[in-house]
DNA sequence: CCGCTAGTACGAGTTGCATCGTACTACGGT
DNA sequence: ACCGTAGTACGATGCAACTCGTACTAGCGG
C-alpha cells in the first residue's frame, strides 16, 4: 500500500504514521544508520524549527540515495514531509517523538560522529 | 580481532566496549530489534539488577539465535557477560548507558511489544 | 514552449543481519 | 568415567537494507 507516496492535495503532506503508531523499534531502527543520524541532527540544531528541503543537508550522495534515506525517516515516523511544488519540505516531528519517546532527541541533539 | 571471545581470567568478564566507546548508533541497532528489546526490558524489569544467565529468559529460539543475540547486545554495550562455570551471567550497563545516553534505558522500559 | 531544477521511481549489486542446524566444549553430578 | 547441561562456533540460507545509475516527472522562469 506504500506505492507512490503521494501528497496529500489539501496540505501537501506525505503519508506519515501517526503519532500513536510509532514504533519504538522502527524510530530506533532509522537512527542507527550514522548518516540519518547525522541528518536528524542538523535538522535539530540549524533548521530553527523551520522546514527544510532534501538538498538543504550538505552530503555528498547521489539523490537517489538521499530520497532513500529521507523515506526511511518519514516512513519510521522521524520526520514530516511536506510537498511544496517542487521540493519537500521537512521538519522533526518534534512534539510527537517527544510525547511518545521523551528523552530520544536529546541523545541525537547530543550525539557527536565516530569519525 | 573479536575470535572465540574469551572471559577474563580474573574476572570471568567477557570482551566489552568501555563506557567512553559506546556509540549510540550500535547501541540505537542493538535495541531496534523488537526480541532484543523484549530481552532488555525483560532484564529491566524482572531481573531487579542480578545477574541472570541467558537461559533465564524464556524464549522459543534455538540456542545459537539466543547467543547471537546476546552477543550483539554485549558487543554494542548493552549488556554485560560474565562467565561463572557453566554461564554466562548478564546485566544490562544501567549506570554506563545511563551516563552516556540519559534517558534511553527508559525508554527501554516503557515499550510494549506491537503484537 | 524549452530548459532547468528538485526530487521520485525502478532496478541491480552488494553487504549485512536474523535464523537455524549441527558439531563441539566445558563444567557438574552421580 | 559417563552423561546431562549451558552455551559457543561455524556455516548456510534467506531476506532486508544501503548504495547507486538511469530514466522519469512536475514546477517554475524566461
Amino acid at each position: 500500500m506504500p506505492e507512490p507516496a503521494v501528497a496529500d492535495p489539501a496540505t501537501g503532506l506525505l503519508p506519515e504514521p501517526a503519532r500513536d503508531e510509532l514504533r519504538l523499534e522502527h524510530v530506533l531502527s532509522a537512527l542507527s544508520d550514522p548518516l540519518r543520524l547525522s541528518i536528524v541532527q542538523a535538522y535539530l540544531r540549524d533548521a530553527g524549527g523551520e522546514e527544510r528541503a532534501c538538498g538543504w543537508f550538505k552530503i555528498d550522495r547521489p539523490k537517489s540515495t538521499r530520497t532513500h534515506h529521507w523515506k526511511v525517516l518519514r516512513e519510521s515516523g522521524v520526520v514530516r514531509q511536506r510537498q511544496v511544488g517542487l521540493e519537500r519540505r521537512n521538519t522533526v516531528r518534534e512534539a510527537d517523538l517527544d510525547a511518545r519517546f521523551p528523552g530520544l532527541l536529546d541523545l541525537v541533539r547530543a550525539w557527536r560522529p565516530a569519525d
